[in-house]
Parts: C-alpha cells; structure tokens; sequence
DNA sequence: TGTACATCAGTGAACGCGCGTTCACTGATGTAC
DNA sequence: TGTACATCAGTGAACGCGCGTTCACTGATGTAC
C-alpha cells in the first residue's frame, strides 16, 4: 500500500455515509454525483475510483443503511434475549420510535423503505435487492418477536406491522409537519397498541 | 372560439390522462414534458399553451388520478348506501382489490399514494397538496364504512388500514413480482380480514 | 541514512446528452362584411 | 354566398443548464537500493 493503510476504504466508508443521508433526504435521483462527493469534501472526478457507477453507489449506499439501521434497532434484539414482558415492551417501544414525527421528520436517518421503496422498486437493480434483504431482516426480527409473545401466524403478522409502519411514514411525510400527519402517526401507533399491547 | 367547442379542453384532458399513467409508472421525474407530450400525439412545444410548467402538470395530473379512482372505488360507496352484511362485504373487496397482484403490477392505474408519495412529498407544493387531499378523502370514505360496521374510533382505525394497504402496495412493488411479494399482500389482507372480517 | 523512482487517491477540465422552457412561426378555423 | 381578416392551438428550432462519465494530470506517499 503507497498510502496510509486503509486510507481509501475509510474515504469510501465517508462518501457512503454521505449518500446515505442525502438519498434518503431528497431520493437518489435529486442528488448528484458531484453533490455527493463535495459534501465528502472531495471532488466529483475522484468518485469513479471508488465507484463503477452512481447506481453502484446507490446499491451499495442502501445496504449501508441497513447496516446502520440495525445498530439502531438493536433495543428490540436486545429484549429478545431477555424476559416476556421485556418484549412486549421493547416491541411497542421500538413502534412507537418509528411512528414518531422525530422519525418523519429526519428522512436522513431514518428508515430506507418509506424514503426509497417507490424509486428504488421503479429502477430494480441492485439497489432493489439491497432493500429486500432490509425489507426480510426486518420482518423476521419482528416476527421473532411475536412468536416470542406467543402470537400465532407470526410471520404473516409481522409482515402487515412492517407494511403498516411504512405506510404510516410515507402518508405522514405527504402530510408534513402538521396537525393531521401527527394524527396519522398517532392513529396507526395506537392501532398497534390494541392489537399488540399489554 | 375560433375552434370546435372545447377541443383546446380535450387536448388538456387527454394529456393530464396520458401524464397521470406515465408519472404513476415510472415517476414524475423520469418522463419528460417531452415524452408525456409525444405519447399524447402532440409536439412538445404546445405543451405551455396548456400547463404554467412541469410542476403544474404534476400537481393537475395527481388531483385527476384521484378524481378517476374516486369512480374506480365507487362500490364502497353504493356499499354504504345499501344493507350492513353488504358494506362489510364490500369492505373487504375492496381490501382484497386493493392488495392484488394486478394493483401492484398496474400501477399506472393503481392508487396514487404508493407511486408518488415520497417523491411529491420532498418537492411538497401544489402536488402534496392534491395528494394530501385524496388521501382525506379515502380515510374518510373507509372511515364511514367502518362507522357503520359499529367500530368505535373510525376514523383512527380507517387511517391506520389506508397506512398498511399504502405500505403493502409500496412495499410489494419492491418486491416485484415474486412468490414473496405475493405472500406479502395476503399477509396483509389476512391481516385486515381477521379484524374487520365477518 | 539518503536519494531516485513507482504508485495511485484525488483533481479539474471537458465531453455528450437530455431536460424544461421560450419563441417566432404556421395553418386551420370562425367572424365580419 | 363569398372573400378578407383575426385568432390561436399546435409546431419545431433553439436556449441555457446540470447531469453522469471520462481522462490526462498532480503530488503526497511508500519502496528499492
């Protein structure tokens, strides 16, 4: 190695995190290459030495927000391992952090399916397969957790609680920062409650 | 009128409808006044005759798809009109209509609220408005449906299943078209049905 | 240790392209007389 | 009825712009001797 050891994988690690946060801001379609790589601190023509293509980017940038949404939802494997009671209440926690207008309102950190399904489902590709895999790890953990609390069907169950959650985010963001979309997400919080409350 | 009575409206009206199929299939930011313009059997020139700018064929095309599937969703209406057993009936018709394989497959002329929720969302204006308004529309219409079923707190239960059938069809097209996609929709129908089911 | 060389992450000018928008125009139509 | 005129929906060339991508280059770094 001619450079500092790791140097440009810590340098593509920085222009993902960026990509990350700015797809999900404003969808990969409103940010371009050179946007990317001048909020990085690089210039645009540098891109190409990390990346075959701005869709190679967009693919790997979603697997990425995976990867950091699961150090994030960790709260829930975390009560996994611990008593009954405990999941249930992890479970309605972990609901209600994600119906919250703090979660509508930062894009940038939040969940990748309510910001990029539409866009990334329209292209395919890579990028669409990077979001199944988050689509299936996230049903699965939360379906583990159902079957935890005893809760037959589990995996179905959990499936249409994922399709809810997301639903909620994507209709709340349309709505925006008011009165209604604060409804909206207290609604479809308060729905799950119900059903999967104490 | 130097011309036939309202041809300049037919023209208007024939490329909103040639818009709203092509903005819901590929997204408004992937077809150009230019294609949009040409597929309607004009020339792209004309276009400003008809519309202030891009945007506003948007923010026209979207409250045009919604004024043609309040139609395609009538049977709920006639539904409220009639017997109890047949608005439950119609309910979960409407459900089971709206998580099919052939919405998620169609979405050109499918519910607006998957396909362009998120991109009309981030741009907001006069589009997130049209779009927030069908959205009420649809909460209040299941709203009254299950008003008359006997459930209490309607309007939070109707908001919450428009949120899990928007975030099914979301999420379904990212799938594409596979067994798990599929699967995914009854889930989530199954879902609904065990609750608001006869 | 010191010097000459090879490497390669990052630079910045340049490219072709498609976009939204403008505008001078055309030619079919309806109106005035 | 016939003719000259006014209107205006639609045409198509042109515009400026930002995009993704390419490429010859630079200069800081590590290696060889």
């Amino acid at each position: 190695m001619r450079y500092p050891k790791d140097q440009k994988a810590d340098t593509k690690r920085h222009i993902l995190e960026v990509a990350a946060r700015s797809f999900r801001a404003k969808g990969p379609d409103h940010v371009s290459v050179g946007e990317v790589m001048s909020e990085a601190g690089l210039t645009h023509g540098g891109f190409y030495a990390h990346f075959k293509s701005k869709d190679a980017l967009v693919a790997e940038s979603v697997a990425a927000m995976f990867s950091d949404a699961r150090s994030r939802t960790s709260p829930l494997d975390d009560a996994l391992a611990g008593a009954g009671s405990d999941v249930r209440d992890a479970l309605l926690r972990y609901c209600r952090s994600y119906l919250s207008s703090a979660h509508r309102d930062r894009p940038e950190r939040g969940c990748p399916l309510p910001s990029l399904s539409a866009d990334v489902a329209r292209k395919g590709g890579a990028a669409a397969d990077a979001l199944t895999r988050g689509l299936g790890a996230m049903s699965d953990r939360m379906a583990r957790v159902l079957d935890r609390l005893g809760e037959d069907d589990a995996i179905n169950k959990a499936t249409a609680i994922v399709a809810q959650m997301v639903g909620a985010i994507t209709l709340a963001r349309t709505l925006g920062q008011t009165p209604e979309s604060d409804t909206l997400l207290n609604a479809c919080y308060d729905d799950l409650a119900r059903r999967y409350g104490a």
